[in-house]
DNA sequence: TGAAATGCGGTCTTATAAGGCCGCATCTTT
DNA sequence: AAAGATGCGGCCTTATAAGACCGCATTTCA
């Protein structure tokens, strides 16, 4: 199970997620329908309430169309 | 369950994994007390035998002392 | 103001990652 | 040659991500 920091760490990066992809002005449908995750699971994602895998980051990266690396491109 | 493709990405990525091991002249053993990753587990990863959790990926960055989007600087 | 779009949480099943341990074959070092 | 180190795969249980769908409260806009 999830940590004090884990959980920490993933709101962060849903965080980030969230704000590349308004900063692309897109919608969570949007972001579903280019890389075939469902809305309600990015939805999730972005509010660090899982633990994603290595395959759905290159997919999130995907739908957003920038390279992983972008994805973990924050501090802390 | 993986396809092709996401198969693929997991061999290229536990490649750039090891090479960064190999680099700082690292076991596996030796990162896996660095983490608190068994180093079976970790043998794995390098061999892209498992599709890894983000907070796997940011304990791995911890035990290799790098920034999590390291892990991700590679082509393709 | 009514309809569509959007964010987001819940639920269910199935697949699989995590976590931990064991052991062995191949180096490496003495 | 013997002892240690190292890479790596197998096995087990438990936790949980994936995947798919539903619905609703807001927000946006025609």
């Amino acid at each position: 199970m999830l940590n004090t920091n884990d959980k920490k760490a993933l709101r962060r990066f849903g965080q980030h997620l969230a704000d590349l992809r308004k900063e692309k002005s897109l919608s969570l449908r949007d972001v579903s329908s280019a890389c075939d995750i469902d809305n309600s699971k990015i939805a999730k994602i972005e509010k660090g309430m899982i633990n994603i895998t290595f395959t759905t980051i290159i997919e999130l990266a995907a739908g957003l169309d920038v390279h992983p690396k972008k994805l973990f491109d924050y501090e802390e």
